[in-house]
DNA sequence: CTGAAAGCGCTTACAG
DNA sequence: CTGAAAGCGCTTACAG
């Protein structure tokens, strides 16, 4: 049983195969009574235009691409945030029309198949989720000419992108942590070939020395585990320590774990501040103190961004607010 | 600067249109010399066949459309195995050659979306994930005839589907509370309308009344809050439970801060088992005694079984076993 | 093994 | 406003 076509259409109501394209496709300028017959016609034959064909005549599609940078260990997408950031996403390019076609590109041979697709004609616009600061993705994508946009701040430069203000929401969790009366103030980071790690270490960093405070710094990636083994370290390297600042609350969670393995009060003992306010935050002991970073807002816009390429829109980066959510932990 | 098109690559090797589709589409019945000539040609125009064009021509593509029933408040795409679902399915099925379009499908009007992607001839295959029982667009889809698996056992019947032992699970881990000498073991259900919550009620049920115990139910949505929420209100209307086991993990941690909340001491006055072992639960206070779903195997095997409709391979469903993890909450 | 030609199902100037 | 015709860029019998 194959489907119907456009003709077929244009036999059963006895009219062009023009005029059956022209009532599909929703044009004005066909008489009431050849719309009627057409839209009769479709109806009762069940009919759906032919996607391959519509994007063959009209040398254009309605896919964008949504590349996430996941190492084959999935470190970024077991992170909350990349649900968040998908299922956003999704929604509201799906209510623009756009088709979602999901690429994990980690490794050098998905990367691959990610420009394949692009060189193919096959996506109209191009999304990154997380890139990583070394990945040569967004540049030879970029030379290809699709339009393209960043989710979070990317390394290569011209690409327009949304971000939320990492430098100021580390800024302010540490200035919390002086004004609580904290003076040995560590931090775990992220991976630092991901620019929100290098942002939210620069943020630390800036404030502790304009406190007159110094920098403790063990290096994470963003995972729970690497929270656990950071927080460890750092208790060993400076047992005195009296507060610490995850770069993401993820990270938040383990060094929670360290610090109760080690016998150690929270916040009593040590402040745990973390970054991001996923929903996990809510259900730490004790529930955490945390900067929260927008985004659902930053997901929408980098759609709004990537749509708005499309009709010539500016290109001007969009840094969205965030701020400091103060619970239990600090 | 259009792209090349086969034609331009023809040109450019001296030979015919005919030659160059074999040789890209790796036919073997052509001669190493032309084949020599047209790889060259291939590599200096930098030609990479257009993809709306093959599709039309071969009446095939290679979309899988991964197909999320997501409602609009995220439910479902808040748990974490969805991202590992959606990850291990990507990864699985891009190394297969096949594209993926991703819908969260929610809402009426999105549903409709997936239905004309498959109707326009899009789509290859679909893959369910978590179906709520009363989505009635797995039964329209299978009306089409489109290759079509389950990720979860859907109450559309004749879906093939990958589902891992619900109700053996459930068992387990009540059988183990009660050989822990517990005698009042309550459960917080997931969403009714899922499969996967009915039988592990429908597990818990059976073990309780086998061992001579009531049930005592609250019904929660697989959510923290919900579990939370679940867990204060069994408390309310039965202050003597000595345990309770949660549908899902992320309930368990609901549960956990509504023990803590309510100064319970866990396990000592009330154990706590969960289910699926999302990473998550190793870093409770105390770690999370649960059923371990094999959600990436799960996963993978739901791959297999789509990839094998397409080879006419047998459509038997899987069921996964899956175990229970003992850690410190029960 | 190779090539000319038809066909996949649409859209879109163009003429009327 | 309507229709005939060309064209989008491939694949694939078919003949040689």
């Amino acid at each position: 049983m194959k489907r119907p076509t456009l003709e077929a259409v244009a036999a059963r109501a006895g009219v062009s195969k023009s005029s059956v394209s022209r009532v599909v496709n929703g044009e004005t300028t066909v008489s009431p009574a050849i719309r009627d017959q057409v839209i009769q016609a479709v109806r009762e034959l069940g009919y759906v235009p032919n996607g391959a064909a519509r994007n063959l005549a009209t040398q254009r599609t309605n896919v964008i691409a949504v590349i996430v940078s996941d190492p084959p260990q999935g470190l970024v997408s077991d992170d909350p945030m990349f649900s968040e950031v998908v299922r956003t996403v999704s929604r509201e390019l799906e209510a623009a029309g756009k088709q979602i076609t999901l690429m994990l590109a980690g490794s050098a041979e998905s990367r691959l198949r990610a420009q394949q697709l692009v060189a193919a004609g096959h996506v109209a616009g191009v999304m990154l989720v997380s890139m990583h600061g070394a990945d040569p993705l967004p540049a030879s994508l970029a030379r290809m000419g699709v339009p393209m946009v960043s989710f979070n701040r990317p390394s290569t430069a011209g690409v327009p992108y949304v971000d939320n203000d990492n430098v100021g929401g580390a800024t302010r969790a540490v200035r919390y942590l002086v004004s609580q009366g904290r003076r040995r103030i560590a931090t775990i980071t992220g991976p630092l070939d991901m620019i929100a790690s290098q942002d939210r270490l620069a943020g630390y960093r800036e404030t502790l020395r304009e406190c007159g405070h110094r920098s403790i710094v063990a290096i994470g990636d963003f995972t729970r585990i690497s929270g656990d083994r950071g927080m460890r370290q750092l208790l060993d390297d400076d047992p005195d320590l009296d507060a610490v600042f995850a770069a993401n609350d993820l990270m938040a969670i383990g060094a929670l774990r360290a610090l109760r393995a080690a016998g150690r009060r929270v916040p009593e003992d040590v402040a745990v501040v973390g970054f991001d306010d996923i929903e996990a935050a809510l259900y730490t002991a004790p529930a955490l103190t945390t900067v929260r970073s927008p985004m659902r807002d930053q997901a929408a816009a980098t759609v709004r961004l990537l749509l708005g390429l499309f009709d010539g829109a500016p290109r001007d980066p969009v840094i969205m607010p965030n701020d400091l959510v103060i619970r239990d932990s600090a």
